[in-house]
DNA sequence: TAGGAAATAGGTAAATTCCCCTAAAAATCA
DNA sequence: TGATTTTTAGGGGAATTTACCTATTTCCTA
């Protein structure tokens, strides 16, 4: 691995980037920490210098952008540069996204120490794709990769307690069809009922935080 | 408001407390900020130290204590020390322990800002109670609090997709009495049927994190 | 200790979901 | 273009949920 790196840091709430960039610091083979709050100044720091990893969060106070829209940007600049996302609200469904659309080399999520930084760090500059979640959560979203155009249009209507009557007259066809949709999608999920799909969606959608927080049970 | 403060940030992730360390320095009613990393450390500060608020993490590595058994044991010792929680994960059942067990001053969620931090601490400061949440999320705990034990119980299995009978079976009642408690959940929490109680449930137990990361929408 | 929930369970009937099929038009893709 | 998947819709029937009821025992609290 090279040890005389450059990476940069972009993410607009200050608490966090000094406190990266102070980690950041005392890996031995990184040589230079460059921080970026917005868009415009991560395109001119690569512009500006030659930046091997790019630690970026996905959230910014502003709706104009977000990650995605900057790794994207990164990526077709300079697809050398490593991407490793950070972001405070792992949902499983930005995976696809980033990976395929985004390209991004790592997903971290930012109850991090350390040493799991760091793993990801060198993980990375060996060419790896690194992803600090479980299995579990890999496999359950390619589950939802299978659902249907159509099928997704359902579910949220489903969920938000509507009958299959009324979701039919929603989507203007027939109660029978939404049956089928509902049947193929609890087939697709391997869930026992609607019951048991919408608890899926929301984790889904909303993201799984089980064995946070000290494993706290609300009941 | 005191023109003085002393501060102490307990947090044992040294990204984020590095930050919050900076950040803190920079309001100018703020004279000293000291951190502690583990609940000894934390105890032993305030015995030395007249802290005047503290801005603590729920999250903590070790499974022996977390946030909650700090703030119940820091207000047993000095009632008058303000706490600020700060968590990660904003999940909307722990209110209820934060405010009425441990009885801490404010909640935030970590995706805040400068001025938002600064905003709690003068509200804190001047006797009131703060959190950055939404009026909805707060009436949608108090939904939560209407709901009785048994009905607890029944919940999560329901949730997991098991049927009435197959409930009643596991908790040796009758399907009907299930039946009947099913019911009293959906009329307390003002739902349509199980698919949207479902729903609900994962989200009180799990955290609603809707409008964050750039309003995304999965489907 | 009296009143009020909570937990228990049932009757009856309607509404809804779920299952196992078939089947055709439309869209997608190789 | 030919094959595959998606979307559409239905028949028939079983299983399940939901809506309104009544009613007893237990438990908790003011």
């Amino acid at each position: 691995m090279k040890n005389n790196l450059s990476v940069l840091v972009v993410e607009d709430s200050l608490i966090f980037s000094e406190g990266m960039e102070l980690i950041l610091k005392q890996h031995t083979a990184i040589k230079e920490v460059y921080t970026a709050h917005n868009l415009k100044d991560t395109i001119a720091r690569i512009r500006k210098t030659a930046i091997d990893i790019i630690f970026l969060d996905l959230n910014f106070e502003t709706k104009e952008y977000d990650g995605f829209t900057i790794a994207k940007k990164v990526k077709e600049q300079q697809e050398a540069i490593k991407i490793i996302v950070l972001t405070q609200y792992a949902r499983v469904y930005v995976y696809e996204k980033l990976f395929k659309e985004c390209k991004v080399d790592a997903y971290l999520d930012k109850q991090l120490g350390t040493n799991e930084l760091f793993l990801a760090l060198e993980k990375v500059m060996q060419g790896e794709i690194y992803i600090n979640s479980n299995i579990e959560s890999i496999m359950n979203i390619k589950k939802w990769w299978k659902i249907s155009k159509r099928e997704k249009q359902v579910v949220p209507l489903l969920v938000q307690g509507y009958t299959q009557k009324e979701v039919a007259d929603r989507l203007n066809i027939s109660a029978r069809t939404v049956e089928n949709h509902i049947t193929s999608i609890m087939r697709k999920l391997e869930v026992k009922n609607s019951v048991e799909l919408a608890a899926k969606y929301v984790l889904y959608v909303n993201g799984n935080r089980e064995n946070l927080e000290g494993g706290l049970s609300p009941f």
